[in-house]
RNA sequence: GCGCCCAUGGCUCAGCUGGAUAGAGCGUCAGACUACGAAUCUGAAUGUCGGAGGUUCGAAUCCUCCUGGGCGCGCCA
């Protein structure tokens, strides 16, 4: 809807451009919005306004002669009212909106989906942590925050591409496999100093025990440089396999997990260099060889080869990039922890630096979630192994509950979750609010049928008997979806369907309220049937893009 | 010290590239099931949008400064 009059105002635009009351140059954004004031119409528009500051001109003569220019063929309008300082309000001819419906119904699954990326390819990189030890709930609100912007980015017709980057080369895992040889020394009966960078957790005991048990004593005697690198690819291979099953278990699978050891096999940061090289962006400085990333901003140049010949992280996680876009993808998203914030002006350097757009790389930045238990912060530490993982937070509250929650925010605003809260099913959780809406239409389709309604198919229902306000409203509120989903993906911003889930639950369950839907009025049970049923539909397909179940009883 | 993010009712937060009277939820108070599921609904109260300037027909939104919080500033990842 809001579409089709965007549509007619740009016509109506270029309309007054051929007549020269427009100059060329003005291809304002058109902005059309519903309105809160039934007095307002249906929806409004503020262009004339946007246009008269651009050209100059008085607003209320732009929106009455745009008003005038429109050419409404399909007969979609009742009238245009200039209102207030230059705001055009639409008024909608009665019985237009409700055959929306119908659409709606038509396309079922596909509601809400578009085409707007044209299959252009994505890659959203998320999670990406070490397989050092489990993950714990920080790495769960990225996960989702990743997993539902590449949800929503493959509804709007984009190739979505999810990935895993495994930093398996450094030497945080390189203190897991001394972390895990003194823990095996331990259990051998020796006594082990474990120096800072060691990991503490349990799992480091339990991998230790493991190795015990399966190998025997043959590690006791070797020398750390010979074992170390052993027992590192032993315990992270066997921290990777629980990542991903715990990852699976919270309904977030990859389609890559890509491991930096790759790219040194593959020479990818040699070649990388040598690229960098030949731009003229490295150069050598005390031993150590750096890649001039202020040339694009950044506030002092980084080093990619250390002094002792080593790449750094960064050099690796540039060939990573450059990788991505080899393989061709144009949109490559990164979701981070914000506290990698500072991380963003040398990696955005670095693509720009192999030539790509500075927009090809977009950063989000999830906060910290602070774990609460009745409303008490629980204490979180990786190395000291005190942690909630991931795995309990799923196992204690559910998938469901855990993804909606991880939603309701911005991504880059802190987020309290309060484990208690979060499996309460009561009305101080969100989640369940939405899932009961769709449960009671479920509900009521069953009643229906038992008493021999069956769901009218389209044409069959006579929709113009929707006309309480409330339906009005549920309608319209319907007809966002496709608009809302669009914004959660030009903003890359999940939780407006959250938001958007709220408010529609909380229409139909007022709506619910007062009226009847199946009523001894054959007709009337009929199109509140098939609106219900459209209400459903937007439930299902809003609720599957969250990667939250859409329970047809509770 | 420098840089980035944040500041909206008692609490937690929305506010859709500047729009009409700033909205939800929780909490508080008062109500609604012999009617399709009360995990629901109805009603009430609560705001100098951190502060001060500025831009604009119009600012919670944009600019500057200040205050108060978070984070970052490694040849760690």
């Amino acid at each position: 809807m809001k579409r089709q009059l965007v549509a007619l105002l740009d016509k109506a635009i270029r309309a007054s451009v051929a007549t020269g009351f427009l100059p060329e140059a003005a291809p304002p954004f058109i902005e059309v919005e519903l309105t809160k004031e039934p007095g307002h119409g249906d929806y409004a528009s503020n262009v004339a306004m946007v246009l008269a500051s651009q050209v100059g001109k008085n607003p209320r003569e732009i929106a009455g002669v745009l008003a005038e220019k429109i050419d409404d063929a399909e007969g979609v309008l009742e009238r245009v009212e200039i209102a207030g300082p230059g705001f055009m309000n639409f008024f909608i001819r009665e019985g237009v909106l409700i055959r929306y419906l119908e659409e709606v119904i038509r396309q079922g699954d596909s509601y809400g989906s578009s085409e707007l990326g044209k299959g252009g390819q994505v890659q959203v990189e998320f999670v990406s942590a070490n397989p050092t030890g489990p993950l714990h709930i920080g790495h769960a609100r990225g996960a989702v925050v990743g997993d539902v912007i590449a949800n929503i980015l493959a509804a709007v017709g984009y190739r979505v591409f999810r990935e895993y980057y495994i930093n398996d080369a450094g030497n945080q895992m390189n203190n897991l496999g001394k972390s895990v040889f003194l823990r095996y020394r331990e259990l051998l009966g020796e006594t082990e100093e474990f120096t800072d960078g060691c990991y503490r957790g349990d799992y480091i005991r339990d991998l230790a025990a493991e190795l015990l048990k399966r190998d025997g004593e043959r590690y006791r005697h070797m020398a750390p440089g010979e074992v170390i690198p052993l027992l590192t690819a032993y315990a992270g291979n066997a921290i990777l396999d629980g990542i991903k099953e715990d990852l699976r278990a919270f309904g977030v699978v990859f389609d890559l997990y890509f491991r930096e050891s790759e790219l040194y096999r593959e020479d990818g940061v040699g070649r990388l260099l040598q690229t960098l090289q030949e731009k003229g962006f490295v150069y050598r400085r005390e031993e150590a060889l750096w890649f001039r990333t202020t040339a694009f901003g950044d506030e002092k140049d980084r080093v990619v080869i250390r002094k002792n010949g080593d790449p750094t992280y960064f050099a690796a996680d540039i060939a990573y990039h450059r990788n991505k876009f080899l393989r061709g993808v144009e949109t490559v998203i990164d979701v981070w922890g914000a506290d990698h914030h500072g991380y963003i002006p040398r990696m955005s350097a670095a693509v720009q630096a192999l030539g790509y757009d500075k927009e090809a790389l977009k950063v989000i930045l999830v906060q910290l979630v602070n774990l609460l238990r009745e409303g008490k912060p629980v204490a979180m530490s990786t190395r000291s192994g005190e942690f909630v993982t991931l795995r309990e937070v799923v196992d204690e509250v559910g998938k469901d509950a855990a993804r909606y929650n991880f939603l309701m925010r911005r991504s880059d605003s802190h987020l309290d979750f309060d484990l208690e809260l979060a499996k309460r099913q009561s009305n101080e959780n969100p989640v369940y609010y939405v899932q009961y809406a769709h449960a009671r239409i479920c509900s009521i389709i069953r009643m229906a049928a038992e008493r021999g309604i069956g769901m009218p198919a389209c044409g069959q229902a006579d929709l113009g008997l929707l006309k309480l306000p409330e339906e009005v409203d549920l309608i319209k509120t319907i007809t966002r979806f496709p608009e809302v989903v669009e914004g959660a993906a030009r903003t890359l911003e999940p939780h407006r369907l959250t938001f958007y889930l709220n408010d529609l639950a909380s229409i139909f369950h007022s709506y619910y309220n007062k009226n009847k839907v199946i009523s001894d009025d054959g007709a009337l049970t009929a199109a509140r049937l098939f609106l219900v049923r459209s209400v459903l539909a937007v439930l299902k397909n809003a609720l599957k893009m969250l990667g939250v179940s859409a329970p047809e009883k509770m």
